[in-house]
DNA sequence: ATTTATTTTTAGACAAAACTAAAAATTGGT
DNA sequence: ACCAATTTTTAGTTTTGTCTAAAAATAAAT
């Protein structure tokens, strides 16, 4: 009952450490299939030369495998550090938007500050004063703390038939532009959606929010998650 | 009423910057005497030729005026950049102790981390959270977005008379063991102590906390900070 | 006032994390 | 199987913040 996560602490992770270990896990590190250098480079918007560096550093303290010319993959360790990371990162946005008012387009640069604050007691508090949050703001799963998480069973509000109702659950795309956009037409979290048409030309929808018209894109729908009500 | 604080996310400070910025002025760096090299290195547990490097590159920021071979002292940017990491510093330790469950011993370490966290609407929300508070879990005022802050008018328990009532406001030392030793005796923040007793011999004290007698050295009221009742 | 002790600064080195430019390995096309 | 294109790695620099050891300035003491 008490686990502790004391390998964590021993670990002595950088930011830099923790930021490469996080982006890993995001392209897939965590299946057998090799992350290539180059596409780790791209996301963190460095060097390749930079990430071979450090995947050698990653490699000696046993989060990753490396093999030369070839790419990494997470190391068991590496996913229980990536999840904890991610953890951390998934409950400060919760706190960030039920606790402190900030708007899903502002959660993600304080969080990403946030998640690498270490102290175990701290987010486990944080954990239970927000309830024991299951998702983030975004819809994303947030791991417990053994690492284990679920998928929640949502949809693209795109894929919803003529008529269907549901609950906004997420986003797929989180780029501040999407998420204000969703701000100013009072689309948030927790809101119903029905479908009211969808046009054949465009596949544009007429959708009823807080008992309001409104007229949407395919791409805007393509991008909104929503858990199914009837 | 904006208050927009602008100036401190365009010095960009580092960590390590920060760090020093706030040595200097607990140092005493706010008045004008100079504050020596050495003084700061024993305080931040470094070695002085660390300071002088430091030392000459707050001086080019114009946060310090460096005098060679006498020391420094904060200029008024230096004073307000130190000001703000305070008021964040004293906002988070008031936060984990009202809202997190951790104890006086606990918060200074998080504290310490979480001071740097760049983002103004965070500290504001949290100082909003809150309620506003003017004195962190110690008892030290918390200045405000604009610098001020008020002492308390508190005094050591040793200094008060015999049959004196006072309520707890904060401590003098800061070290675990000592809180530690408060935690373990009940004494807490907000809580009534009666002096019953002064022992002439020792200057040892009987007091009343939770309406259960207690004795305690000198040494121990000489760092309890209590606001006079009566 | 001159020597001694202390404090502070310089100079040179190192580790972490990044970069540039050049070399090496891999991949793909024919 | 070989050549060209791409990807990855190596080698050598840079910056930030630290250190050690030596030199310079200040303070103290007789």
């Amino acid at each position: 009952m008490t686990n502790k996560n004391v390998f964590l602490e021993k670990l002595c992770m950088t930011r830099s450490e923790e930021n490469y270990i996080k982006t890993i896990f995001h392209l897939g590190g965590n299946s057998p299939t090799l992350i290539s250098t180059n596409a780790i480079a791209e996301q963190m918007e460095t060097k390749p030369s930079s990430v071979t560096d450090m995947s050698k550093k990653l490699a000696e303290k046993g989060l990753v495998h490396h093999k030369r010319y070839q790419g990494v993959t997470l190391t068991e360790l590496g996913v229980k550090v990536a999840l904890s990371i991610i953890r951390k990162h998934r409950l400060w946005e919760v706190f960030l938007v039920e606790k402190l008012n900030f708007t899903w387009d502002e959660v993600h640069e304080v969080a990403e500050q946030l998640e690498h604050i270490k102290s175990e007691k701290l987010i486990d508090q944080i954990d239970a004063l927000l309830g024991y949050p299951k998702y983030d703001p975004h819809g994303d799963p947030i791991p417990s703390k053994d690492g284990k998480f679920m998928e929640m069973d949502k949809q693209l509000l795109s894929d919803m038939p003529n008529g269907g109702l549901g609950v906004c659950v997420g986003v797929k795309d989180t780029s501040p532009t999407f998420l204000k956009f969703l701000d100013k037409n009072q689309i948030a979290l927790g809101k119903t959606i029905q479908v009211l048409d969808i046009e054949e030309f465009d596949q544009s929808l007429t959708i009823l929010v807080d008992n309001k018209k409104l007229n949407i894109s395919h791409q805007i729908a393509a991008n909104l998650y929503v858990k199914k009500q009837s």
